[in-house]
DNA sequence: ACGGGCACGGCACTCAGTTCCCTGAGATCG
DNA sequence: CGATCTCAGGGAACTGAGTGCCGTGCCCGT
């Protein structure tokens, strides 16, 4: 660089003032301005680097490798999610408690929507993309699922209800959070989400999805066509209520 | 290579006498034999392709990237599972089906048992073949959804209810697998996935998971714990009894 | 003024993955 | 029988991601 050369100085405090959060910002910027006006796989990071001003040495320094570029928040998102479930006070609806976690980590994506949209369409059409975003993903699956097998410690199937109900809440997240961005952030985020968080708890909590506070008394109902064998009846209702 | 320019026929003779099943095993013994003496990250696909005795060149004609010479089956396993889906007369409880999909999947992983037990050891510590295998699962996961999205269609939620359900299958496949590889291959890997399909089915299942084999007569039972609503007891009964 | 962190930059290296082209071994056709 | 076509494989050179090493300028406290 030939400024570098002749004021180094100067360039030091203009690059300073510019990235006050500091060049973190700024990688992130010429990077999604550039994987937006050429595509990601067309831009190599010496593009970026050359575009943020810095050497490319710097930009491995934030960002592990190309793509952690595109999830620039996502560690902190994480352990925002792991922070909360970590504050329960512990006698909270397990499957509730995820749920909620989940609401958490919607909020954090809604915070920045035009954000949001603009890494959806990316990680929707680059392949690579998508791969890495899944190893996001897991990352909070298996927060919420660790979570769950610690209050299904003495639970009959404890892990296995662990992963599967961590499986449903997130793959609920991503389908509501999915149609969100679709619609470029507009809508409700929330009302979908909520609606999608009821389908897996009317699935698996240990509360159904009603409305919560009126709930009368326990109600058992059992409906037998055609002649069943009474032995039968009473089979499934024995298991349905060792259920719990 | 000294021997190719004095006798490169002889050669090739012996390649292809060795590599019957052609080349593309030899490349994968090589592989797994060079990760599981030094490791995955250690072992450059030039050493792969010195061990087996054929050009670098040849490895990538054969495996897209290095990652994919751990799951060498997949293309073929995933065209099963997705072709047994396909086969079906459409009459067939979809949850059930996408169970027996996740069955015939681990089928084919009992078929090798060592190599799924190496394979799993490798995936285990290496972060980035987990991560790859994440994305191999998802197109699973991806083909479950796919075809009950197709079921469902006409349901309400059809399109969350086949997120939701397939991952929770996907979620339950791998808990059994997972618990199966670390068994070394012992132990009865179907029961242990029944068990666990058991448990999304009696969640999501439109039958509960019945004997199946012996069905004397119909029967429906509902089991409502703790004060559900009417209104949604109701709905249970009319959306259970519509369904056949 | 001096020395030690510290953040950044530059250079060179490894390795995965790709492109282009060469070679030799059948198969086909005149 | 020979010319040619095709095609699996090999080899060399290239791109680009990611890493290690070290030099440099800047900001500290003393």
């Amino acid at each position: 660089m030939s400024s570098s050369s002749t004021a180094p100085g100067r360039d030091a405090k203009a690059r300073a003032a510019d990235a006050k959060p500091p060049m973190r910002e700024a990688l992130v910027a010429a990077a999604f301005q550039l994987f937006l006006e050429r595509g990601y796989e067309q831009t190599t990071v010496d593009d970026i680097v050359a575009l943020a001003g810095v050497g490319r040495r710097s930009f491995f320094r934030y960002f592990p490798s190309k793509e952690d570029v595109v999830f620039p928040d996502h560690e902190r998102c994480l352990a925002d999610m792991t922070a909360f479930l970590a504050a329960g006070t512990g006698d909270e609806e397990p499957v509730g408690r995820v749920c909620d976690a989940a609401r958490l980590v919607l909020g954090l994506y809604a915070e920045n929507p035009a954000f949001s949209v603009q890494r959806y369409r990316l990680t929707k059409k680059v392949p690579g993309l998508r791969a890495y975003e899944l190893s996001v993903v897991w990352r909070y699956e298996r927060a919420l699922a660790e979570y769950l097998r610690a209050r299904f410690a003495s639970r009959r199937d404890g892990n296995l209800r662990a992963d599967v109900i961590a499986a449903a809440v997130v793959a609920a997240h991503n389908n509501a959070l999915r149609s969100w961005l679709r619609s470029d952030g507009q809508g409700d985020a929330t009302a979908a989400m909520d609606h999608a968080l009821g389908l897996v708890q009317s699935a698996f909590g240990t509360a159904p999805p009603p409305p919560a506070d009126e709930r009368p008394e326990d109600v058992v109902v059992v409906v037998s066509r055609r002649g069943a064998p009474l032995w039968r009846v009473v089979q499934e209702i024995e298991s349905t209520l060792a259920r719990d």
